[in-house]
DNA sequence: ACCATCGAGTAGACACTGTCTACGCAGGCT
DNA sequence: AGCCTGCGTAGACAGTGTCTACTCGATGGT
């Protein structure tokens, strides 16, 4: 359990890694990412089956970054000044930090990103990718209900829909979208919007 | 103006529409396109400089189905009782049928979407791919705009949320997270509650 | 101590892909 | 007639993912 890990297969995802966010996802070449970690092609054939494994296994990473970066901004949430247990702070700041960070990491790894949420790539490579994903719509299902949806509408009904509507907004800015739309690049406007429609007006 | 277009140029697009349709987005290599079309590998080369620049008409194609299929949508609406012009009708149900419209769309023709919103294989082959997308967004700024968005949010704003909501409510459904999430692929419920909270609570 | 076995990486082949270039060949122009 | 230009063919080339034979060093059993 050292700082770097160095067997082939953790230095071929690391690899892919640097790759991805240096040149985006067409570079992900199973030969490419061979030659980065300085093996020949026929290498990674020993530790993944197949080229979508090995993209899948590096989306997983990314995943769990992901994951991470949402724990580190629910965190900060309590540092600033509420020092109650988790579920005594208030929602629908909770929501609005997770959001923000979940576009934030949308917008700093575009390239893995992209790789996370390419179901034609990584549908049948036997992961258990979406597992990945559901704990975060957990919480969201979770804060949703504290908040209170909308009457006659189920909180994983609602907290779906919210998912949805950051999920579009990282993809429409990704892909310029937002910019054709309304001039620029800053998802905080469209955010707030969306936040504002969830959530009720009552706040901000 | 013939009912099949005889260049060879739109005989690749409608073979590419076709073997999208039946494959997916990975069947679509120039040279299996060619052959589906009844030519050589180099031929394609006279009409399009490079694969990408195919697949990009392909998409424009899809662009124009789901154009049309919203206006057909727009228009269903006028003739089931209300028959004033357009701006009269009550804007909430257009936006509802077209929001339908568009998940429909996204659910009948998956391939067809998933090659629409590929931005990294279609960016840079000089189309205006986003243009294709525009009047859809227009036509969402005017009909919130009579709806009224939430005080402090520009129409705009308040539009591209709901578009991205729209947006991401597809892609998790194509993905399968909504089944995962919710135990369905039927995104009724999500809808629902994506339009409750654009468009308040008070209709349904 | 020796030998066998086995995991892990190498090297080459194969069928594909996208791109490029040379070629053929019909039709229309001067 | 001669020529040229547009359009499709055929082949080459580098690069890709997968498969198979092979090496080779470490490990373990007797």
């Amino acid at each position: 359990m050292n700082d770097q890990e160095t067997g082939l297969r953790a230095r071929l995802v690391t690899a892919g890694v640097e790759l991805l966010a240096l040149e985006g996802v067409h570079a992900l070449t199973l030969r490419e990412i061979a030659r980065r970690a300085g093996v020949s092609h026929g290498a990674p054939r020993r530790h993944f089956a197949t080229h979508v494994e090995l993209l899948a296994a590096i989306a997983r990473h990314g995943f769990g970054e992901l994951a991470a970066a949402l724990a580190r901004a629910d965190d900060a949430l309590t540092d600033t000044g509420d020092t109650s247990r988790g579920t005594d702070r208030d929602p629908r700041a909770r929501i609005a930090a997770l959001a923000r960070a979940y576009l934030d990491f949308a917008a700093a790894q575009p390239g893995m990103f992209d790789l996370m949420f390419r179901h034609d790539v990584l549908e049948g490579s036997g992961i258990g990718l979406r597992d990945t994903s559901l704990p975060l719509f957990e919480t969201f299902v979770r804060l949703i209900g504290e908040v209170g949806p909308p009457a006659g509408v189920r909180p994983a009904d609602a907290a779906a829909a919210l998912w949805a509507n950051l999920h579009g907004l990282a993809q429409l800015r990704a892909w310029g979208s937002l910019r054709l739309a309304s001039g620029s690049d800053d998802v905080g406007p469209q955010l707030e919007a969306a936040l504002a429609a969830h959530l009720g007006s009552e706040l901000r």
